[in-house]
DNA sequence: TTGTGTTTTATTGCCTCC
DNA sequence: GGAGGCAATAAAACACAA
């Protein structure tokens, strides 16, 4: 009725609208988008055709954004890390300046970028089982350098992401991740993240060679901040581990066959539940936007994802929101934390929730420009109270809870410690430690590009059902979608996979090592 | 409502690697 | 030389305060 007519005259404005300049991408999309980002930085082209099919967007606009989303990350951390120096440089805690390679001794900038992009890669590759986006992990550092900035001390209260943070916070500047005083080229040693395998899509090509050996930088990072509290071949930080939630490695999906978003969309579906956790800070302007649609406007996305591609429609629908967002913008507070913990709908269509599942771009401000007010260092703890709240309603969602409600204190426990990055990185490290120079980049990429294979062929699937499951469900996604006309939307996926996945893919952040562990166990 | 600052998108040029 | 990536830049879109 309405939508029909207005999208009959969105069709006229699409004309005018490829005209313009620039064009916004939708909240689908940057949902999509950010979401793909977390889990590749560095999309592979096929990834990035797949990803501009599926989001009406062309390769170029992909390819540039995830350019730009880079730069932004890059900028971001530069600005966290150069708060962070200055405020923790004086600390002392690392000082490992002493090569001069600085970013002011340099003149190149490639040189920066690589320390600086290997040191994002080593959140999302790295320490995996964290993987968290580097929108978090600004957000999270933010946090982090406000908790600093209070005064409190955040000992331990990060994953490895944040431990790599924290590296950064405590006075080593990301800049200053010089591989070449860390670590060793072997450090491309491949399979490090079994999710990496999935992820392999991407080859490593130039300063993606590197990733690995700042894996290592990362880690060798964390290793002096831990110092003797570092136990090689023991629970990190010497912490004790949490009892897996119950069901942990279990899939949660009772009929895996009719699970689609287990496999439909891979590049979607690779992303951990943290990862996905990520959401409040993905394309900020609409972070309320996405809530509200997820809670209210599913239908309306249906509609969206119809006419995703030029869509004037969406245009509006992400005015509506915006106004929207603006009407609710009054409320913030912890959202931050709890829906960047969890962007599922179990959060997002919680009657009681709404608002925590909210997280508007005036939050995400909020949490940056007064964040010293808001956020914190006790926010850790509230926001993960707030979140155990949410989580203890649905009993269906105790995997996501187990894993979600860590505390931020519990994450090196039960979130890192007990997920793969340990082990991987224990294991990675032996070689890095001990021979470490005996893998040549070469070997590593040949490693990778296997796993990759691997990853592609078996499209992580949990527990062996592979690929013909996933064609089934990807084929029925698909058959389903152009019954009603509605073109396949990673956000459209999302949904449901949200609604699926809150009990069943929330063990994907385990059982996403634990597959990526079975395809690399079965690999070698 | 308007001005200002910020963010996002698009473009271009350069560099590195294959 | 082509592909992919980053940096710089411009401009549109947006948010926010006055």
């Amino acid at each position: 009725m309405e939508e029909s007519s207005e999208l009959q005259s969105e069709e006229n404005k699409v004309s005018n609208e490829k005209n313009k300049k620039r064009k916004l991408k939708t909240p689908a999309q940057l949902t999509a988008l950010e979401k793909f980002y977390d889990e590749h930085k560095y999309p592979t082209e096929e990834m990035k055709v797949e990803l501009a099919e599926e989001l009406g967007l062309t390769e170029k606009q992909i390819s540039g954004w995830f350019c730009h989303r880079r730069l932004k990350d890059k900028r971001l951390m530069k600005d966290e890390a150069v708060a962070n120096g200055r405020q923790d440089r004086s600390s002392g805690v690392i000082q490992d300046r002493g090569s001069g390679l600085g970013q002011d001794s340099c003149g190149s900038s490639k040189h920066a970028d690589y320390r600086y992009l290997d040191a994002k890669e080593v959140e999302s590759h790295g320490f995996y089982n964290n993987e968290i986006s580097v929108a978090d992990m600004t957000q999270r550092r933010r946090n982090h350098y406000l908790e600093n900035v209070s005064g409190v001390d955040d000992t331990s209260s990060e994953s490895s992401s944040f431990l790599q943070e924290r590296a950064f916070a405590q006075g080593q500047d990301p800049y200053d991740m010089d591989p070449s005083r860390h670590l060793t080229p072997n450090g491309a040693l491949p399979p490090l993240n079994p999710k990496g395998a999935v992820n392999l899509g991407y080859k490593p090509s130039g300063y993606l060679k590197l990733k690995g050996e700042i894996e290592h930088a990362a880690i060798t990072a964390v290793k002096k901040q831990l110092g003797r509290h570092y136990e090689e071949d023991g629970p990190l930080l010497g912490i004790e581990f949490d009892p897996p939630p119950p069901g942990a490695f279990e899939c949660q999906t009772e009929d895996p066959a009719n699970e689609p978003f287990c496999v439909a969309n891979a590049p979607v579906l690779n992303s951990p539940e943290i990862s996905a956790a990520k959401k409040p800070n993905l394309s900020s302007r609409y972070d309320s936007h996405y809530t509200k649609f997820n809670s209210q406007d599913l239908h309306m996305e249906g509609a969206d994802f119809g006419s995703l591609h030029e869509s004037d429609f969406q245009d509006k629908q992400d005015k509506k929101a915006r106004q929207n967002i603006k009407q609710r913008q009054p409320y913030h507070g912890y959202n931050t934390h709890v829906s960047g913990r969890n962007p599922f709908p179990d959060l997002y269509e919680d009657s009681t929730g709404e608002a925590s599942g909210y997280n508007s771009a005036k939050n995400h401000r909020m949490s940056t420009k007064h964040g010293v007010e808001g956020m914190r260092s006790d926010s850790a703890s509230n926001h993960s109270d707030h979140f155990e709240e949410k989580l203890a309603i649905k009993p269906k969602d105790l995997m996501l809870h187990g894993y979600d409600k860590i505390n931020p204190k519990r994450i090196q426990k039960s979130g890192h410690v007990k997920s793969k990055p340990s082990s991987s990185i224990r294991n990675s490290r032996v070689p890095m430690d001990t021979e470490e120079r005996g893998l040549s980049a070469r070997m590593a990429k040949e490693e990778m590009f296997k796993l990759d294979q691997k990853a592609k062929n078996t499209y992580r699937d949990v527990d062996g059902r592979l690929s013909n499951e996933i064609l089934v469900a990807k084929r029925a996604k698909v058959d389903m979608l152009q019954q009603y006309h509605v073109k396949p939307s990673p956000v459209a996926e999302m949904e449901q996979r949200k609604i699926h996945r809150s009990a069943a893919e929330m063990p994907s952040s385990f059982s996403e090592d634990e597959t990526a562990e079975t395809s690399s166990s079965l690999d070698y």
